[in-house]
DNA sequence: CCACATCTGTAGTGAACACTACATATCTGG
DNA sequence: CCAGATATGTAGTGTTCACTACAGATGTGG
């Protein structure tokens, strides 16, 4: 088997820079032009990469995931329903106001609504949202069985109510929220877990 | 003063159509040709009634804005806060999946992020959204004087607070979230706030 | 050391974009 | 009914976009 001249890249890295890019601009916003030079690589080892626009975008999201995939556990892994809310929200705001990053969530400044041509986009972005929403799910359907929360308790709807505030805290960090206005967010969202949850009026 | 001739498309009319190009596709993906299409005008009229393609955004900001206010300005006249958020979250639930407009929400499926030249569009939507916020804290400051909120209660933390999960849900609703899903989102959040008010434990 | 496979940089490609020049049409004021 | 002013439709403008042809560079297997 022929191997050929090796990549000068690495793939990881360059996965990276493009990631902060879609993060700060979008899928149509970012160019491939700002992509080829924030990776420090020219447009032929781009797409021989990654095929396209559409499959960087792909391949930056699954690592966005991942990164983010090893936070998730741990916030599941609270005591309590009303916990794992907590955990991720705070969580949340102090991420989405790092200044490490661009203000918010990729998945959701990736592009929520784009042109004739990338209209799955959105729905990618959708999918992926989706799956935290159902480890959150998954988390509550074991409070409810273990009596954390009430009997009465819907989990698919709180699962989907706390990644509902995520987002939405997503968009306003973007927009220039700071950090304390996403807390102070957060803290409120919980209250209608601890409403949920046994023990509680 | 001389009139010339008379413009022959309303212009109200126009923008309507051209929202709903905005609300679809955001503010880079909607493209001038889908846009005088929709409007059933000619680019040089659109340009001389509105100047530009952000000048149209603005304008049809405005119209939305506007439709709207008639609608928040019922739903701040709820007698309680609790009703207020109830009011607001559960007629969002409505609104966002109306199938006589796009999903979701304008003021966010405008654009969340923009590429280099329209970075200022994120931020127009945003100041729209301050709007609905702003009308949000009043009542509640109203509603904390009134002791129908606790009086630790932060009525700017209770309005962020609602606006952001009003903004989860549009991003929910635009990505295929059905009204029932948005129920039960609304639901939820406006538990929140009955932490808050007062007679609550 | 040679054939081949893969990567890299230069320099473009056609298409789609926002926007406009210009000739023509339709109004008002006098 | 004429002069000036504004709107309209046709047909472009230059620019920027995602993407690629091609030639040279750099590796591996025999």
């Amino acid at each position: 088997m022929r191997m050929g001249r090796p990549r000068e890249f690495d793939a990881d890295t360059a996965l990276d820079q493009a990631m902060e890019v879609f993060w700060r601009h979008g899928y149509e916003g970012a160019t491939i032009a700002q992509l080829t030079e924030a990776m420090g690589i020219n447009p032929p080892s781009l797409y021989a990469c990654f095929g396209n626009k559409e499959g960087l975008l792909k391949a930056a999201l699954d690592r966005y995931t991942k990164l983010r995939g090893a936070w998730m556990d741990e916030v599941v892994a609270a005591p309590t329903a009303r916990d794992v809310a907590e955990r991720m929200l705070m969580g949340i705001a102090d991420k989405q106001t790092d200044p490490a990053n661009p203000p918010g969530c990729l998945l959701v400044q990736g592009g929520i609504a784009c042109g004739t041509g990338s209209e799955n986009v959105p729905f990618e972005l959708a999918a992926r949202r989706g799956q935290n929403e159902d480890q959150l799910r998954d988390r509550f359907i074991r409070a409810k069985a273990e009596g954390d929360l009430k009997p009465t308790a819907d989990p698919a709807a709180l699962a989907r109510y706390v990644s509902a505030v995520s987002v939405g805290m997503g968009v306003m960090a973007s927009s220039g929220a700071d950090r304390e206005a996403l807390r102070q967010v957060a803290s409120v969202a919980v209250q209608a877990v601890e409403a949920q949850s046994a023990g509680k009026a």
